[in-house]
DNA sequence: TTGGAAAGTCAACAACACTGACATAAAACT
DNA sequence: AGTTTTATGTCAGTGTTGTTGACTTTCCAA
């Protein structure tokens, strides 16, 4: 990878095309890893991706609304209300009405929802963890590095203000 | 990140559960970013991110087989071919009878193909460069890495095969 | 008290994946 | 030569996840 110094201090990177096309590639076989565990465990209880995502997000902020979420994952609310209303029909996850607004529902998870929250988390973590070991302790930051910088800055939002809360 | 060096010499990682977590979140996000600007094109032409996918492993490829697209991707001959067909009757695609082995079809972009296969990785490169260059030159080879840790042994062996092929 | 935001619902639709069954041609094997 | 396997394509049906559009209910706030 060949860099050099400007004048003013910021480092200029000199990439091909098939470097970059690598890195695309490599994102684009990583990303079918990184689904794959918790897509099996999904499987068995009959629930798709989306509801791993809602799950992890109202894990992240119990309490969370609804509004909040959609903006979180970017899909219509009737996308969401899906998702939701299986959730709730099967008992992982319980709707409160606000106290202050009663138009907003807070999202919690009930107990066997953050059994299974728990388990899909802990199975991508795994991977994510032997990963981090397989790569090295120096290739960690250079990764979420990079990856933060391929955020939209609406979605950088999103994860920085995690990152604030509960990072670092 | 902690690390420390054991007698052996392989590094050990300590990482808490809320470290991986923002990775598994980072990941999450950052493909969000990576597949915005290529569905925005694609929209346009009506098409979809599988035909994006079938476009650019043609396109690395070109000549490559039905069957061997199929275990790049990952996805049923009847999903691929629903794709395939929509690429071929907007010449796009076009699809070659083997020579030696004439069951065997041979895909190729057309010149529109082509064409259009090179806006989208174009739009895509430029998110990638983008955030190579926001990282810094030490953070892409650590980003590389990590991902390439995160496939699937079967998916490391696509994306290897290319890089013997065509990278370094 | 009225306007608008938040949430939910219904209906229709599309993309993209799946399974299962079946057809065809050609290669490979016995 | 006859059988089996491989490569591809196709038809039909299904499921998940997304979309738009229209409409209702609830309820906060100006």
């Amino acid at each position: 990878m060949a860099d050099m110094q400007t004048p003013g201090g910021q480092s200029l990177l000199f990439l091909t095309d098939e470097q970059l096309r690598k890195g695309i590639e490599a994102m684009f076989f990583a990303y079918r890893g990184f689904t794959a565990d918790p897509d099996r465990i999904l499987d068995q209880y009959r629930l798709g991706r989306a509801h791993h995502r809602a799950l992890h997000f109202i894990s992240r902020a119990p309490g969370t609304t609804v509004n909040n979420l959609l903006s979180i994952l970017g899909v219509t609310k009737q996308s969401l209300n899906r998702v939701l209303r299986t959730l709730i029909d099967d008992g992982l996850v319980e709707s409160r009405v606000g106290t202050r607004d009663k138009r907003e529902r807070h999202l919690f998870l009930t107990e066997s929802g953050a059994a299974l929250e728990q388990e899909l988390s802990t199975a991508q973590r795994e991977r994510m963890r032997q990963a981090y070991r397989e790569a090295g302790p120096e290739a960690v930051q250079g990764f979420r590095s990079v990856l933060e910088a391929m955020m939209d800055p609406e979605l950088r939002r999103h994860f920085n203000r995690a990152k604030d809360e509960r990072d670092e």
